[in-house]
DNA sequence: AATACGGGGGG
DNA sequence: CCCCCAGTATT
């Protein structure tokens, strides 16, 4: 039997039922594949719930303010997602509203890539055009024994014109979910569930025995190492200082509190000489608490942030000082995220 | 062709 | 600790 029969026959019998599979909406699949790019489904189902339920249609999400979008996101990591969503969601309106139907359109969307582009065109209007996720490649490296590295331009060709062979010209929507879902939940990453293949006797990696050999990928990302002393302003009316951050780089867009930046620990006194202390607290009198003595460690992808938390009770009111509820109206990072839900509870009178 | 861009889960 | 995840945009 063909590959792609028997990747359809799988896929009948192990699918798992999840929500934007019930739908051919453009929107409602739109909104669930730029939501999973880099993200599980466990991880990003939630978010999907909760974007459908305040959103219901693409003029809803395109007529919201972008801050609400973001917090609607936070936590959920890669924002230029959300401002791309927040976007291609606003070109589709001026558009008149209609999605675009065909692959070489779709990927005039921000944020829609070729992955995203063939995956709507394919789930909404049957376009013959192959996904190629990490789902993906895992499957077909191992199966056609292919060691190029997944991540190089010419082994991504290789693979595209794979897929663009393999793919089933008569259900091409089905085998595209089909392929992703037998890479997800059987042809794992790790353990993969080889003695109950229907591809066993076929598979090129698990007949020579290099079923964890592949895919290939060739990159290191290296850590960059950050201190971020984080100034907690307290107000007699117990307000705080929250400030954006830059529209570009990690976290754009989000809002977290003033902090000084420094190259490794840093004591009181170092810190309350910075131009960013002087600039926020000049003149004014307050007494300062450490919240963390040894530093929170937030890991990342490409960072590694060492954040320390300095709790500053000021006598007098601050400019700008916005109240806490107004704060946690507010979108942050999940660094940010914790400290609030931590140090609020504890200061709930 | 490389790098930036989050956060969580599995082993 | 390291790897991976329904990738894309930018340099």
């Amino acid at each position: 039997m063909e590959i792609s029969a028997r990747l359809l026959e799988w896929y009948k019998n192990h699918h798992r039922s999840l929500p934007w599979r019930k739908t051919r909406d453009p929107y409602k699949i739109w909104l669930s594949e730029i939501i999973l790019q880099q993200t599980r489904v466990n991880q990003g189902l939630p978010y999907y719930l909760n974007f459908i339920e305040t959103f219901p249609t693409v003029d809803d999400l395109a007529r919201a303010p972008q801050e609400q979008v973001l917090k609607l996101w936070q936590g959920l990591g890669y924002y230029s997602r959300a401002r791309n969503l927040h976007k291609a969601a606003q070109q589709v309106v001026e558009d008149g509203g209609i999605f675009p139907t065909s692959y070489k359109d779709l990927l005039t969307l921000k944020g829609v890539g070729a992955y995203t582009a063939a995956a709507i065109a394919s789930f909404c209007y049957d376009e013959v055009v192959p996904v190629v996720d990490g789902n993906v490649y895992r499957v077909l490296s191992r199966l056609m024994g292919i060691s190029s590295p997944i991540n190089t331009t010419p082994g991504q060709k290789e693979f595209r014109a794979l897929a663009t062979m393999l793919i089933s010209k008569k259900d091409p929507a089905t085998y595209n979910q089909a392929i992703m879902e037998f890479g997800a939940t059987h042809c794992t990453p790790k353990n993969p569930l080889c003695n109950s293949c229907p591809f066993q006797t076929d598979c090129v990696a698990f007949n020579m025995g290099k079923v964890d050999e592949l895919p290939v990928k060739v990159k290191k990302t290296k850590v960059k190492n950050l201190f971020h002393h984080y100034l907690v302003v307290l107000t007699p009316q117990n307000k705080t200082i929250l400030q954006q951050r830059p529209q570009s780089g990690i976290w754009a867009g989000l809002y977290e509190f003033p902090f000084v930046e420094s190259i490794g620990n840093l004591l009181f006194h170092e810190l309350r000489e910075d131009q960013v202390f002087q600039e926020l607290l000049g003149g004014v009198r307050f007494r300062e608490s450490v919240y963390n003595q040894d530093p929170i460690v937030h890991k990342l992808s490409h960072r590694k942030v060492h954040a320390y938390f300095w709790v500053i009770e000021t006598e007098t009111e601050i400019p700008n000082a916005i109240t806490r509820d107004e704060a946690a109206e507010k979108p942050v990072h999940v660094l940010i995220e914790r400290f609030m839900r931590e140090f609020w509870n504890i200061t709930k009178e």
